[in-house]
DNA sequence: TAATGAAAATGACCGTGGTCAATATAAATT
DNA sequence: AATTTATATTGACCACGGTCATTTTCATTA
């Protein structure tokens, strides 16, 4: 009794999301206006938002799935041997979420899940990373006194912390992975 | 030369932020709205803008002001002797942080300085409280092998990162001065 | 105190995200 | 095949933040 979607659902689906890809292509994430992805798939205004919460849900969907892919090809990287290689690791991925501000914007207000039910793209990638990063930090030359889950949680918090200053004016001496550097390397390796 | 500014200019302004307040006491953040702002401090619309850059300078404006008047009671208490008091030194900072999502938000969006030029009020709370937070830890039992700065901006970070938690309906067994308190113990006192 | 220039206030107007009752289309039932 | 029910689509409409040419008020100078 759960089926109930039709074919049509998914291909009018499937040419929103094209169709924002394309704009997101050609102007950037930021640019994007509901009323111009409509109108590039050939729908009306109305019919968006009966496939998407709001306009943020399908930027969930979008850059969750890049987010994704982009944990796919980390996922297959041996485990880093200190923290230099660590961050050289997860580099990729804090580019793709600091390639504008608009994008950072969009994953820190999606980086929790809002409701139990519905955990969003974007929140499924955060918790995709502390496992990711937890795997490596089990058996890489890194301290041992607390779980590697925590250790994760902490990779994270000082991720988005140095995504956070790398769009601030002020601070700005120091580039995002030389900062993500120092911080790691007083959280994984205290003496 | 510089001097220019009206009498005028200050009544209105302070009409505004007062009427905002009025707005929030009886409603909420997230329920303030600038038409009725502007009707309540019996301005026009326009005004408004002609006062502030948009409506997110009028919340970092005010949520500034608190977040500032908070920082001086944390400021007065003395150095934490451990992590606990560290932690209930913090709570009523992370409280007024966290008292709307719609609050903390804002908070995230401004915590980063935009322009070097213009600091705004949250951005400069921020600023204060690695200021606040380092002095404790320089002389605290805590660890030494990093400087307190440094401790100081983790703090932050794992703060951020407990606020965010705490709205996250995922994850949400533990609370939040838990949560920090597991957080700070690794990062402050690694065996 | 009248004239002049500068700063402040005005409100009609716009862009954009989001709603919803009405309509059209597909699937299920007779 | 005709009828009924469920689901998808439509587009006029609304809410709300933000703009700007015009007008009003204030301060300065003649």
């Amino acid at each position: 009794m759960v089926k109930a979607v039709q074919k049509r659902t998914l291909e009018t689906r499937a040419k929103l999301v094209a169709a924002a890809e394309e704009i997101i292509a050609a102007e950037g994430y930021s640019a994007m206006r509901v009323e111009q992805v409509v109108q590039k798939a050939g729908v009306a205004k109305g019919t968006f938002f009966a496939h998407f919460a709001d306009k943020d849900a399908l930027m969930d969907r979008i850059i969750g799935a890049r987010i994704d892919a982009c944990l796919d090809d980390i996922d297959k990287l041996s485990t880093p041997k200190n923290v230099e290689s660590l961050v050289s690791h997860l580099m990729p991925l804090l580019h793709l979420m600091t390639c504008e501000r608009y994008v950072f914007d969009v994953i820190v207000r999606h980086s929790g899940a809002a409701a139990k039910e519905e955990i969003g793209a974007i929140a499924q990638t955060f918790g995709r990373q502390i496992e990711v990063v937890a795997r490596w930090l089990e058996d890489g030359p890194f301290r041992n006194d607390v779980p590697a889950e925590l250790l994760a949680d902490g990779v994270q918090a000082f991720s988005v912390q140095a995504m956070a200053l790398h769009f601030c004016a002020v601070n700005n001496e120091q580039a995002m992975p030389a900062r993500l550097t120092t911080y790691l390397d007083a959280w994984l390796n205290p003496r």
